[in-house]
DNA sequence: TCCTTTGTACGACTTCAATCGTACTGCATG
DNA sequence: CATGCAGTACGATTGAAGTCGTACAAAGGA
């Protein structure tokens, strides 16, 4: 039995956005979400990692690109990291010099159930 | 409330495999599927489309690409059938002259339950 | 048998995205 | 204020994918 909306750890809401939090960088509301944008942002292979790793192995933090430890140019990174944001995938504050993500969860529960459970259900070059 | 596995009506097996039918065009097994394949074949406006449409509008038929109407050329429609069915969202038969497709709805159910759910729901260019 | 229909195969062109080097900005710390 | 660090912006290159014209193959009917 898959994950399921609701009840898995990383669908309550781990980031109740508490006052004081820096402004997000731009990104497209809610309704303006486009179901081919999201799943032309997962269709690559270094995002999908980076969204299901930001599902499963983060707790109730954000975290900036460096966490990952991808061994990638800096400026690939940045490339990805603004895709999924431009794609409405995850949210992005600017924390001194650090610029961390998170999935927008509630959002894109709420707009495509569903989705969050396929992607933390995926498993890399099986 | 979204339709959910197992109650909208498209996915009831609508394609009992009756005897007798052409054997399907070559396509990959339900354990070779791959969520980065099959989200960039559905990215695509089009392709999505042809699922949405196949999903909601045949009932217990597969459809030639004739029967979609698009204002494509036929070079370029059969560049997008081809990828659906290799990247294992249709199965296609010929049948005479026609090849026509369905979506392989209990594999990918299988392999990603709620997929098709969103596709379902997705209204084109909002 | 000829012709129409349905779709493929191949190839050319174009568009788009991934990759990444380099130079730069902005914060933060000493 | 000078240095270092996180990350961006820009641009060049590359490769993949969409688009589509043309030629061709197979089936079926007149």
């Amino acid at each position: 039995m898959p994950p399921t909306v609701g009840t898995a750890p990383w669908t309550d809401e781990v980031f109740p956005e508490p006052p004081g939090l820096p402004e997000p960088l731009p990104e497209p509301a809610v309704d303006d979400l486009r179901l081919e944008t999201v799943l032309a942002a997962l269709s690559d292979p270094l995002r999908l990692t980076i969204v299901h790793r930001l599902l499963l192995e983060s707790e109730q933090f954000d975290h900036a690109c460096g966490w990952f430890g991808f061994d990638r140019p800096k400026s690939s990174l940045t490339h990805h990291f603004k895709a999924l944001r431009e794609a409405g995938i995850t949210r992005q504050r600017q924390y001194g010099l650090e610029r961390r993500s998170h999935v927008r969860v509630v959002d894109l529960n709420a707009r495509f159930p569903g989705l969050l459970d396929l992607v933390a259900a995926w498993t890399p070059r099986a």
